[in-house]
DNA sequence: TATACGATCACCT
DNA sequence: GGTGATCGTATAC
């Protein structure tokens, strides 16, 4: 299984928020590995878009975003939530993909575990739960995708256009150019199989 | 030093 | 569909 490599992520951000569609999040723990395809993503573009945490310029949250492209920007919310994002662009361009939804594929019982009580389609259909589920906190912000044992993505799957639905990002604030982009990138379920395929949709919004 | 609020989730009705 | 939890950040004083 090949790891994605800087230059997979070194390009233009909506394009890199399509591509990881289908790709595989791996997470390590003790030598075991918890993984699942990525199925929603969410753009942040620069100090010029005002729902991106770099709206705010450079600050010590914010230096990862303008950190070399491959980097892990993990960030805290709500007092209690964590959320995965992959930096992509030029060094020094502030510049992230938010993962917001995986199917899990690989250790299953692990995430469970980590999830106690919930149905396995609510393990992993959020930012934050996908954070619970692969137990990913800020000690993994600033880790280089590219180069860690203990988080990355594998190429598992190129997801064409036609099975990508893009929609405005979910519970952003800032102005109006902010509000209305379609950087919010999810594959639809299929009806044949609702939530039972080897992908399916979140089950918020589309 | 103090304050307001957030790229969410879970639980309630 | 409404709301409380809970604390790191940014910003204002």
């Amino acid at each position: 299984m090949s790891r994605l490599g800087r230059e997979f992520f070194a390009r233009d951000t909506l394009t890199v928020a399509r591509e990881l569609l289908g790709q595989r999040l791996v997470r390590v723990i003790e030598g075991q590995r918890l993984s699942g395809r990525i199925v929603e993503t969410e753009a942040y573009i620069g100090e010029e878009d005002a729902a991106c945490h770099a709206s705010v310029g450079r600050t010590p949250r914010t230096k990862v975003m303008y950190g070399p492209p491959g980097q892990a920007y993990v960030y805290f919310i709500y007092g209690m939530h964590h959320c995965l994002n992959v930096v992509t662009e030029r060094e020094g361009f502030p510049a992230a993909v938010l993962i917001r939804a995986i199917e899990p594929e690989e250790g299953l019982e692990v995430m469970r575990a980590n999830r106690p009580g919930r149905p396995n389609v609510e393990l992993t259909n959020g930012p934050a739960k996908l954070c619970q589920a692969l137990r990913i906190d800020r000690r993994l912000n600033g880790v280089d995708l590219c180069t860690s044992d203990e988080l990355f993505l594998e190429g598992a799957e190129t997801v064409s256009e036609a099975h990508i639905v893009a929609t405005p990002r979910v519970g952003v604030r800032g102005d109006e150019a902010a509000l209305n982009a379609p950087w919010r990138f999810y594959m639809p379920s299929r009806p044949e199989e609702p939530g039972q395929g080897a992908f399916c949709a979140p089950l918020r919004g589309g």
